[in-house]
DNA sequence: GCAGGTAGCGAAATCGTTTTCGGAAGCGCC
DNA sequence: GGCGCTTCCGAAAACGATTTCGCTACCTGC
C-alpha cells in the first residue's frame, strides 16, 4: 500500500481537498501550505493512484496500440514509428503503451477500450478488421488508423503513399532498363495493395510494357513468406530482371534466396523493398526501398487521436505522407 | 460514457450489487436472476470499468514491460519473448502490456509502478538501473530481471546461460582450427558480459592459447555499432580468422562490414552471434548462434512474477536457462 | 461601521465497482 | 407454532482521488 493523499493530508493535519489542490496547482491554497504538501508528497514518494484518479476524471491520458502476430513485421514498423509517436504523446501529456493479443483475438481491442483503459487507440494496418471499427465508431470512440486508407469519412487515417513510392519505385527500374519486373503483392484486398498494384500497372503501361500475370505473384507477413514466390518467379524462362517486393522483410527473402541460388544483386536481379525498415540494412547489398517517413507517421498518429480527444466534434482527416525512394544498392 | 453496472441494474430493477454478484460468478443468485443480468450485459455490451474494479480490488491483474532506447535490439528480443510471455500471462489471468518510456527516464518506471499502474513489472537487462531495483526493493513491489544476472538474493531473475554459451562457440571456433578469435564484448560492467568474457578467456587457456588484448573490443547497443569494431579488427596482422560477436544485431554488422571488405564469411574469416534472434535470418550466411529458450524465458518471467503476487512472501529464486548453438553457416 | 471582496480552507458528493453484512422469505422438522 | 437453515437479494461501506460549494477570516474603501 503506498502513500495515498490522505496519509499526507493527515500527516500535515489538512483536508485531502487541500492537499488534491496544491498538488495540483489550484490558486485557492497559500504558498506555504503548497510548499508543506509538495514537500511531504516529495519525501513521502507520493503518486497518486492511477486508478482512483482516472476513475474520477473519466480519462487516463493513455493511448494504446495493439500488437498481434505477424509479430516480426509489426515490431520491425512499431520501432520505425514509436520515437515519434512517443514524443508526440509527451507533448500532449499522454503517455503511449502498447497492448499485447492473447490468441490475437480482435475482441480484447474493444474490451480495453470500453473499460475506459485508454482514451484512445492507434489501429495497425495489419490488424484492420471491420467490425472493430464498426464498434468503435458505434461507441464513438477515439481512434486513428495507421498505414491503411479507410474509405469512410468518419475515420483518420495516416497513410503512406503507396500508389506513388510504387511508381518512383518502377520509374527507376523502367529507366535502368529493365523490362521483365516481378511483382509481390500482399493476399489482403485493401486499398493499400491495390494503390501499389495499381503503381505497377501504371508504370508498365507509362512504358508500353505489357503485363504479364505470372509475373505477379503473392506473398504473406509470416517469417520466410518471400522465399517460395522468389523460386517461383525464378522457375521461369526467361526469370525476371527485378523484383518488386512489397516490403522490406520480404525483399530480405528475396535477395537471399536469389543469392543461394548463384544469382547477383542487384546485377542478375534487381530488388525492391518498401518501408524503409531497419531489416533493410542487414542484407548485402542493403534494400533500395521506398522510405515511408516513419517518425512523421508515428507522431502524426498520436496528434490526431490527441486532436479528437480535445475536440470530440473535429471531423475525421485522412493523411497522404510523402514517400522517398532511396537506393541502397539492391536495385 | 459506456454503460456501467448500475445501468443494467437500474433496467433489470436489481440493486447493483446483485448485479455484480451475477457476473462475478457468486453463488447467492438465483440462477434465473444471473440469466437476465448476464443476456443484458451482451445486449448493452457491458464491460466493467477498469479504474473502478482496479481501485476497488487494489490490483490490476496487468503486469507490465518497458521499451527503452536501443530500440533495435530491444525490439528484436521481444518479439522472441513475447509470443511466451502472452501465453502464460494469459494462463495466469493478467494482461501484459508494455510500456514507452519518454526521454528514457527510468523515474517513470517507479512512477507507473507506484500509480498501482501495474501489479507487477519485468525488468529488460538493458534498463537495468540499480537505484530502480533498490527502490522497488523498498516499495515491496513485485518484479523480476530479465537478462541479468543480479547478485542479489532478494531479486528474481531468468537469464540465458551466457558462460557456457560462448563455451559452446569457442570450443565449436577452436575445434575447426581457429586460433586467432576476436571476442566483441559490452562496455557495461554486467554479470552477463563477465561471464561471456569468462567464457572466452577460459576457452583459450584450455586450448593453451594466450590471450591477446588487440582482439578484444566493444561495441554498443546503438545501430551499425558493429561496423567500426570490425575495421578495427581488420587493420590487425594478421587479422583474426574468427569474430565473437556480442549479440546478433552486432554480427550482422560484422558480417556485412567483412563481406564488404571483400572477405567472404565464414571461409577468410568466421562470425558467431549470440540471442538467436530473427536478424540472424537475414544475412547471408546466416549467422551462426547461441540460441537463448526465448519463449522460455518470456513464459518463465511472467510466471515468476506472478507466483510472486500470489504468494508475497515467497523467495526469490535466480534461473539460469541452458542455452544451444545452431549453426547456420557463419561459422 | 458596514458592504463587498478576496484568500484559504474543509465538507461532501462523486466516479463505478466489490464485498460484507443483515434481512426477508420460504422451507422442513420437531 | 417455533426454531433453524437455506436462498436470494439489497444497503452500505469502502477504494483514493477530484471538484464544487460554502464557510470563515480578513481586508479594503467609503
Amino acid at each position: 500500500m503506498p502513500t495515498s493523499l490522505t496519509d499526507i493530508a493527515r500527516r500535515l493535519e489538512l483536508s485531502p481537498s487541500t492537499v488534491s489542490k496544491a498538488l495540483n496547482g489550484y490558486r485557492d491554497v497559500s504558498s506555504d501550505t503548497r510548499e508543506l504538501v509538495l514537500r511531504a508528497a516529495l519525501e513521502l514518494d507520493y503518486q497518486p493512484s492511477s486508478a482512483a484518479r482516472d476513475l474520477r476524471r473519466g480519462r487516463t491520458d493513455r493511448i494504446g496500440l495493439f500488437l498481434n502476430t505477424a509479430l516480426e513485421y509489426v515490431v520491425d514498423y512499431l520501432s520505425g514509428i514509436i520515437p515519434g509517436a512517443v514524443r508526440c504523446s509527451q507533448e500532449c501529456g499522454k503517455r503511449l503503451l502498447i497492448y499485447t493479443l492473447t490468441d490475437n483475438d480482435p475482441g480484447q481491442l474493444l474490451q480495453v477500450c470500453r473499460a475506459g483503459e485508454i482514451d484512445g487507440v492507434i489501429l495497425f494496418s495489419t490488424h484492420y478488421d471491420s467490425h472493430t471499427i464498426e464498434a468503435l465508431l458505434q461507441d464513438d470512440f477515439p481512434f486513428v488508423v495507421m498505414g491503411r486508407y479507410i474509405p469512410d469519412d468518419r475515420v483518420s487515417c495516416v497513410v503512406p503513399d503507396y500508389y506513388d513510392g510504387t511508381r518512383q519505385i518502377m520509374d527507376h527500374l523502367l529507366a535502368a532498363g529493365h523490362r521483365r519486373i516481378a511483382f509481390m503483392t500482399r493476399p489482403e484486398l485493401t486499398t493499400a495493395n491495390e494503390a501499389r498494384l495499381q503503381g505497377y500497372l501504371d508504370a508498365l503501361a507509362a512504358a508500353e510494357i505489357g503485363w504479364d500475370d505470372r509475373l505477379i505473384v503473392e506473398t504473406r507477413l509470416e517469417p520466410d513468406s518471400g522465399v517460395a514466390p522468389t523460386r517461383q518467379l525464378l522457375a521461369l524462362t526467361p526469370y525476371p530482371s527485378a523484383i518488386v517486393a512489397a516490403h522490406d522483410l520480404v525483399a530480405v527473402d528475396v535477395i537471399n534466396t536469389l543469392q543461394t541460388a548463384g544469382l547477383r544483386v542487384p546485377q542478375d536481379v534487381a530488388v525492391t523493398g518498401f518501408d524503409g525498415l531497419r531489416a533493410g540494412f542487414r542484407t548485402l547489398p542493403h534494400i533500395s526501398t521506398v522510405q515511408q517517413p516513419l517518425e512523421r507517421i508515428g507522431e502524426r498518429v498520436v496528434e490526431l487521436v490527441n486532436r479528437r480527444l480535445n475536440e470530440p466534434a473535429a471531423p475525421a482527416v485522412q493523411e497522404t505522407l510523402p514517400v522517398q525512394l532511396v537506393l541502397r544498392g539492391s536495385a
